[in-house]
DNA sequence: CGACATAGTGAAGGTGCATCATCATGACGG
DNA sequence: CCGTCATGATGATGCACCTTCACTATGTCG
């Protein structure tokens, strides 16, 4: 039981910080002439080296289709280039041009400036009730049946 | 300076719980047939009774342009119809049907229950936590100057 | 070698968003 | 009363992201 009004209230903060965080990050990427599927598959390429298109597509869950128009646009930007697989000749590697990885190393930066500015100077114990709390709610959602690769099989029978 | 490293992993688990949050509403709304968008309209309406599309497009913080092609699929879908304003001839009410009015009502208990799913049996102390943790965290990034509604002036001059 | 799987792309389409131009109507000062 | 300006909605275009289907080129395995 507890306390469903509070529920809600809290559910209310975590939407709107959802909106005003992607909204804030969505802005400081398109001064940097990004928008967020290209700056994420940045990220992925900044984690993960060199990768196969293939891989970049499970990495950020879209079909491949999809990735082939994101490399198009991040080739036509000079932040990285197709090569040639060394062992796959279907495959191409897409890898970073230097400035695509200046960019990238630049959003790590901006990552932890982010972090700075939402938590500096935060009592280290509220911040860590804060990631329990997180946690907790991430593993209600996962209990719960969201595996975030749920297929829209017949998995939903309720309603 | 508290923890630099702590700070990123808070940073984490609100990204992750963006990610996986928005995209379980996302497949919750598509099995009503309806889009992110959409139901967003849907909620304000809900919220705010018949409007015209002018405040709609305020409230949902796009161009009055937009609003007509969503309104435009809401009222192909039967959710919604266009109604004469009773005294500006040149805007439109934007009404629910019966149908649409049930669908939002619906929407409503769907909120509900997912704060259900989130939050019962948590202890009311660490809801409480939870709460006030992200209330600073929104509270930072408004001071910060995430206003939400900035423009693209020439607020932005650092880097 | 033949059957099958896999990497990437062309074609076509849906959704969400934007801007600019246009039309109809409202509101206000002279 | 009327001209001017503001405002509500929409048509026309265009971009970004995403999808599925079809197809080519290549890898793999019996």
């Amino acid at each position: 039981m507890t306390d469903p009004v509070k529920h809600t209230e809290a559910l209310g903060r975590v939407l709107e910080l959802v909106v005003v965080l992607s909204d804030d990050m969505s802005r400081s990427l398109a001064a940097q002439g990004l928008t967020d599927a290209r700056a994420h598959l940045l990220w992925e390429l900044h984690e993960r080296g060199p990768s196969t298109q293939r891989v970049l597509a499970e990495a950020l869950r879209v079909s491949p289709r999809n990735i082939t128009g994101l490399v198009d646009a991040l080739v036509a930007t000079g932040f990285v280039t197709r090569e040639p697989h060394p062992t796959d000749r279907r495959a191409t590697l897409v890898t970073f041009t230097e400035h695509g990885a200046t960019i990238a190393a630049g959003l790590e930066r901006d990552q932890h400036e982010f972090a700075r500015i939402l938590f500096e100077g935060m009592p280290d114990d509220r911040v860590t009730a804060l990631v329990e709390g997180l946690d907790e709610v991430l593993a209600r959602l996962r209990a719960h049946g969201v595996s975030l690769d749920a297929r829209p099989d017949e998995s939903e029978a309720a309603r």
